[in-house]
DNA sequence: CAGTGGTCTAGACCACGCT
DNA sequence: GCGTGGTCTAGACCACTGG
């Protein structure tokens, strides 16, 4: 019935084998070398196993160091909840929710903030309704957790909500009661839209990937109470750094 | 400043910077014997430059056929909302939720359905709070779009909450008001889960993905009116066919 | 500096698709 | 049947990690 697999399958089902059954306590694989002799096969085909298993994200390999069982261990991200009643953001120290987030996971958050004024991504502009043309103000944030890079989170505004607000304000800036608000602008609804995709060329040297790693793609719009999009806010991480909560509660139901 | 790229990582480029300018409409590629021609290289160097594409997911290969451009259109998806309330179930002919969202996409929704009784996952077990060595009841729905498998659903029940209830009935079965209003256990509150990984061997077998798919892994708990966990619904897709769909409205705001 | 993976060559034969 | 990618060999040299 099984129609006689290719030795680089063979080697790569029987590693697989191994690697779930726990055989490698250490993380650490054999060799190449020691392969070849095992299997008594070329180097080459040694390597395509290997690569077999390398493109299921199960092991990474480093020159000059072996190949490794790669680990799994997302941290928990709640994107925020309606500012005006948002009471982590009272946590002593924290910059902002991410930040307590990361913080009560007892992890190190950092992050870098800055903004600017840009034509906005062609889906940014159809969720702010943005006309075309026209400019719309981003405020990007680099966050990393225990001095890795390990989110994305840029938030656009259209120039009506941003101008003359602390939205314009440059830095890592926390506003008691949230920034929307402050702005004039409190927001009534969220549409999200969660995507899975893998890491492009670009992310991979920015966020120093693993080669084969999937992200993670979470893209919250808020409306104001006249349901006009004020904000769009797209956070980007690696699968293995991030896992996103959220949270339901019927409102119909008396608690 | 350039540290000197090596002739894979060069083709690589050269061949992603063709692909993003478009420079194949008709998303073929050349054949690898052109491309040795062109780059002056052996074969198993433009092997390995395609390689480098392959693990992005920019592009996949077929034996006869040639390498082409992959596509990234997901289907879009909300899970359900409360059930005493969900108004979209009412679409005739739909099976529930999900199939009305399918054909409202233009497309062809079909799922077959089987209800079995296991020892839960870990995770599952976890978040049933399932006594140690007690078994559970799970359908698992495997979701068809225009006859290919987009989607597996396997809903997990406590014992208590399933017996005796329209839960175990087997088959694609339709509850005017739902499922779990009609076991005596409506839900008041959900806590979501999202993830994002690389599909599994036994994944990759089954539904029939591309080498180097990541995956959407949506997990909901539901509790009922006394907070008891009384269902997880597991939901795993691959990315380039699932985006999940959330909206939140401010329970402080009148509407 | 010994051992590891990364790059590269130049072949050969095979399995599959397309027309 | 011709052209495509898939598998495999047997080498060589290089770049890096680690003790």
């Amino acid at each position: 019935m099984t129609p006689a697999q290719s030795a680089q399958d063979r080697i790569a089902a029987a590693l697989r084998d191994r690697i779930r059954q726990g055989a490698y306590p250490t993380g650490r694989l054999p060799s190449e070398r020691d392969l070849m002799e095992e299997f008594r096969v070329a180097r080459n085909t040694v390597r395509a196993a290997l690569d077999v298993l390398t493109r299921e994200a199960l092991i990474v390999s480093r020159r000059g160091a072996g190949y490794r069982v790669r680990d799994y261990e997302p941290l928990d991200w709640r994107p925020g909840t309606f500012e005006h009643r948002a009471s982590r953001l009272d946590v002593p120290g924290a910059g902002d929710a991410w930040a307590a987030d990361v913080t009560a996971q007892g992890h190190e958050p950092r992050q870098e903030v800055d903004v600017s004024i840009v034509a906005p991504p062609a889906g940014v502009a159809a969720d702010l309704l943005t006309p075309d043309g026209e400019l719309v103000v981003v405020r990007r944030r680099r966050r990393f957790v225990d001095g890795e890079l390990a989110q994305l989170a840029d938030s656009y505004y259209p120039l009506w909500v941003a101008e003359g607000s602390p939205i314009m304000t440059p830095g890592d800036v926390t506003i008691p009661g949230g920034l929307m608000a402050a702005a004039g602008h409190p927001q009534a609804r969220f549409a999200d839209r969660i995507e899975s995709r893998m890491a492009t060329h670009a992310e991979a040297v920015l966020m120093n990937l693993d080669p084969v790693t999937p992200m993670i793609v979470h893209t919250r719009v808020g409306f104001d109470v006249d349901d006009r999009p004020v904000r769009v806010i797209v956070t980007t991480a690696p699968g293995d750094r991030l896992r996103i909560l959220l949270d339901f509660v019927d409102p119909a139901v008396t608690r």
